[in-house]
RNA sequence: GGCGAUGUGGCCGAGUGGCUGAGGCAAGGGCCUGCAAAGCCCUCCACCUGGGUUCGAUUCCCAGCAUCGCCUCCA
């Protein structure tokens, strides 16, 4: 049994599912008007191995995940710089999926864009105007909070206390409203902006339409899990929420948020690392895995600070996994099952990859302890630690591609030791080291890898 | 002002009313090795402060201090 944090509830319960053996998950993707940064990277890292391990459970995944691709930043950028908005949001789509693709995020199983679904988001909108829960202003369409009985669900707090704070904030569209807690959903276009038709006149969806739209329309009502940053919680989210509640439409049956990236000790890590922020910047200058690794030793709940610090402590744990992965790649045999079923029980503990992790560190320990006894123990233990790995999303480097003249030198290296000139035989090494390889030399021979 | 989170060893970061204080990194010692590397073993025993509850609190409660997030841009 899956059980999950749900952030509507603020208690930990099981995940129930619509359709046993199925799951369908809501998350929401990014606005393409910028690089991607360490944030992005965080959430798409904790659901893809959320995704990965309920896979890996042997449940059929279906993630929908949006590109938010019609926007007041991408009308400014394409504003800024005299360009087509179109070319702004497709650069920044690929190079979001590039990053993805680095970072080995597994593409969603459905994609959808704000643009593609501008045509539903005015007719929900015009139901809620039959409704008599959405109204038309001069500047737009906004929903009426007030016509939702339980907002503030998600923000734990009610309209009143919401309205309170805020304090001396500009409020958009304010002079119109009549509830200042109302947003639009429906923005007019000014002249040379982006713009579709509708009845209440040429404009473009507000940012919370699309998620409702596209969930309910690829999930169904009711689905299973819609997950997010925790900055999304609110006015995102429960926006979101409102709009369906309003609809009369059962809307996500769990709510998942993922905590912030900290950038404390900001000035440290910019020294050392450049631009941080920036996940390109990061996956430029460190193995991509290396976010995974922090991440997965982290609760998803908790604040995590990506400092140099963390990152440098998760490449020199990667390198004794990879040097474990290529140790044992010739070793073949059925997954050890206590292991998997101590797996299974802390992931299943609200996603407690940090308890999950220190298993695989233990099983890898165990397995090289197995191994080098030659204990029968020893290839159970190898195939869990796969396992675990494969539900991380962690791919270890096995034997890399050596070519001919390392491998000759690597056999002259052998050759010299067998003959005992230990000074010929130090210095090939210290060659292949200096050429960036890692060299092993144990009693069955030398091995190099990268 | 409202809602909420966090404060753990040299660093990162879990967790628990007592039983042997996860795991990673770093450091020191040892085994192995021609020497290394990799691997294995051992060591380094912490919980912001002050009260309270309790036989016993780092863990629960109260207060305080500190840091942080949200209260209509934000993963």
């Amino acid at each position: 049994m899956f059980r999950l944090y749900d952030s509507a509830t603020a208690e930990v319960r099981e995940l129930r599912l619509r359709k046993p053996g199925e799951v369908g998950i809501y998350l929401c993707g990014p606005t393409v008007y910028g690089p991607p940064h360490l944030g992005h990277g965080r959430a798409t890292l904790v659901y893809d191995i959320l995704r990965r391990y309920l896979e890996w459970s042997g449940l059929k995944v279906r993630l929908v995940s949006n590109i938010t691709d019609i926007d007041d930043k991408i009308i400014d950028r394409a504003n800024r710089e005299s360009r087509p908005w179109q070319e702004i949001t497709h650069k920044c789509e690929s190079v979001w999926f590039q990053a993805m693709e680095k970072l080995n995020v597994q593409r969603p199983t459905d994609v959808p864009h704000a643009t593609e679904y501008v045509d539903h988001m005015v007719r929900m909108i015009g139901d809620l105007i039959g409704l008599d829960r959405a109204y038309v202003t001069e500047d737009g369409v906004y929903l009426s909070v007030q016509s939702v009985a339980d907002y503030g669900l998600l923000a734990n707090q009610s309209l009143d206390d919401l309205l309170a704070g805020g304090g001396d904030r500009e409020v958009f569209g304010a002079g119109n409203k009549k509830h200042s807690a109302d947003f639009a959903l429906w923005k007019f276009s000014k002249p040379g902006e982006p713009s579709w038709p509708s009845p209440w006149g040429d404009g473009r969806p507000g940012w919370h339409s699309e998620c409702v739209v596209m969930s309910l329309e690829l999930l169904g009502e009711g689905f299973d899990l819609h997950c997010g940053g925790m900055d999304l919680k609110f006015p995102h989210h429960e926006n979101e929420r409102a709009q369906a509640v309003a609809l009369g439409k059962e809307f996500a049956n769990h709510w998942m948020h993922n905590g912030f990236v900290v950038d404390a000790e900001g000035e440290k890590m910019s020294k050392s690392l450049g631009n941080v922020a920036n996940l390109l910047d990061l996956m430029d200058k460190y193995d991509p895995r290396a976010y995974r690794m922090v991440l997965l030793q982290t609760h998803y709940r908790s604040p995590v600070r990506v400092g140099q610090d963390n990152i440098d402590a998760a490449v020199s744990a990667l390198a004794g996994l990879d040097s474990f992965a290529a140790r044992t790649a010739s070793v073949v045999g059925d997954a050890d099952g206590r292991v998997l079923a101590s797996f299974r029980e802390r992931m299943d503990d609200d996603l407690d990859t940090p308890a999950a992790t220190a298993l695989l560190f233990d099983t890898v320990r165990q397995a090289n302890a197995a191994i080098d006894a030659g204990d029968a123990s020893g290839p159970g233990l190898v195939q869990a630690a796969r396992e675990i790995c494969a539900a991380f999303g962690l791919e270890l480097k096995q034997a890399s591609d050596v070519p001919a003249d390392v491998a000759a030198k690597a056999a002259a290296l052998d050759a010299a030791r067998a003959a005992k000139d230990f000074a010929t035989a130090d210095a090939l090494r210290a060659e292949l080291q200096a050429a960036g390889w890692m060299v092993e030399t144990t009693k069955s021979g030398t091995s190099v890898r990268r």
